[in-house]
DNA sequence: TTTATTTTTTAGGCTTACCTAAAATATTTT
DNA sequence: AAAATATTTTAGGTAAGCCTAAAAAATAAA
């Protein structure tokens, strides 16, 4: 049984993996976790005895089999009990990080395969995560970017980089929702920002906005 | 914010409350608890000052109003939590304490609220006990035994005392469910043993047993 | 390839929540 | 009401998980 930090710690070791073969820095998941350096390097040692990373000093932390299962496992729960949130108990997709973060601690496979079950076996979370199946399986798909579009090209908006609920509100604000068909129209010289169609009305969005927004072309 | 332990301390000393008046002693909250006696004095000191309860060394301690809307907060989500498990998961009302023990920590009002609506409001729990409302008003009934019974009458039973998962296993398995009738036909003199009637079908329960489901006369 | 800078680790402290053993208080028995 | 017993508190210790500041190692710059 691990306890809340060590889970976390394993978390934030995967979400900061982008190179399986390349260790983790102490800082950045201390950066991560809102804590200190000297905090995480007291836990990457205990992940280590407990073999869920392989950690060599000064040289950060990579997960081992047994570490990802366990990282996954936990996302898992995270984006399960967020689909629950969004789907059933009408939150929207901005509120519900914070909760998923305790709700994902909860100890209990039967919970989150019945739960899963309930939901009807979801694929995603609500910002278009993909969740991992009970045996800590995840289905990647290649991250397009809006800004990698090209002008005249559409592409389906299928996820968001960024989730802070300041970004969520503000897509929400401006409609632009999760699933709906997004057309390159023009980009302003200026400051690369893009005009876009959405169904019928056209806007403009910043470079930045377009770079946080993960789409499909179709 | 609460610890998880202070919390549990909380509604340990709302459960061992008979008597209002009357201090819950330590040794019975660490006992409740599974931890010892000091323990449970450093946490009285603690919870004083927070005024929660009212501590008075070597004398017990009582919720104050603010630790009363405190504990029934946390019984609150415990047996909604309870309600989803049973209603929705496909859970047995022999399996949901323990996770229960777990999800009633979940801080947010919102999913609180939401939940409730989600279970239509409900009033009782799957064994059969009272749900606060948001407020921290909880409507008891007055508990009635079927050992308390005359012989002829009957009563519908609507609650355990003891919801152990042996005796929950143990009811399902005579098939004594929440909500059904029995009679008391017969009792017997040598051990106290009682014939009850039950559907269409007779049979024998120890006095040990039938003072441990509550019942409304009918 | 030294030197300067950044990153990481170690050393030592703090708080929470436990514990055991001894002391203090309350309760029960004689 | 004194003695014996039971209960509760205090004193002092441990482990987890955090912290700051200093030391060590790695990386970047001169």
């Amino acid at each position: 049984m691990l306890t809340f930090s060590e889970e976390n710690h394993l978390k934030s070791i995967f979400h900061l993996s982008s190179d399986p073969e390349l260790g983790v820095s102490t800082n950045s998941i201390a950066d991560n976790l809102n804590t200190k350096a000297s905090s995480v390097t007291e836990m990457l040692k205990k992940l280590s005895d407990k073999n869920l990373i392989v950690y060599k000093k000064y040289h950060g932390a990579q997960l081992t089999e047994k570490g990802r299962k366990t990282a996954l496992n936990i996302i898992r729960k995270h984006r399960l009990w967020e689909v629950f949130l969004v789907d059933k108990l009408n939150f929207k997709w901005d509120e519900v990080h914070e909760i998923a973060e305790q709700l994902e601690h909860i100890q209990s496979k039967k919970l989150t395969n019945e739960l899963d079950k309930f939901l009807n076996f979801p694929t995603k979370d609500p910002h278009g995560d993909p969740i991992p199946n009970p045996a800590g399986f995840i289905k990647f798909t290649p991250k397009l970017k809006l800004s990698d579009l090209n002008i005249g090209e559409t592409g389906k908006f299928i996820g968001v980089k960024d989730s802070s609920s300041t970004f969520l509100k503000y897509l929400d604000k401006r409609q632009i929702s999760l699933g709906c068909n997004i057309k390159v129209l023009h980009q302003e010289e200026f400051d690369q920002s893009l005009h876009v169609g959405l169904d019928d009305t056209n806007l403009t969005i910043s470079i930045k906005t377009a770079s946080n927004l993960y789409i499909t072309k179709i």
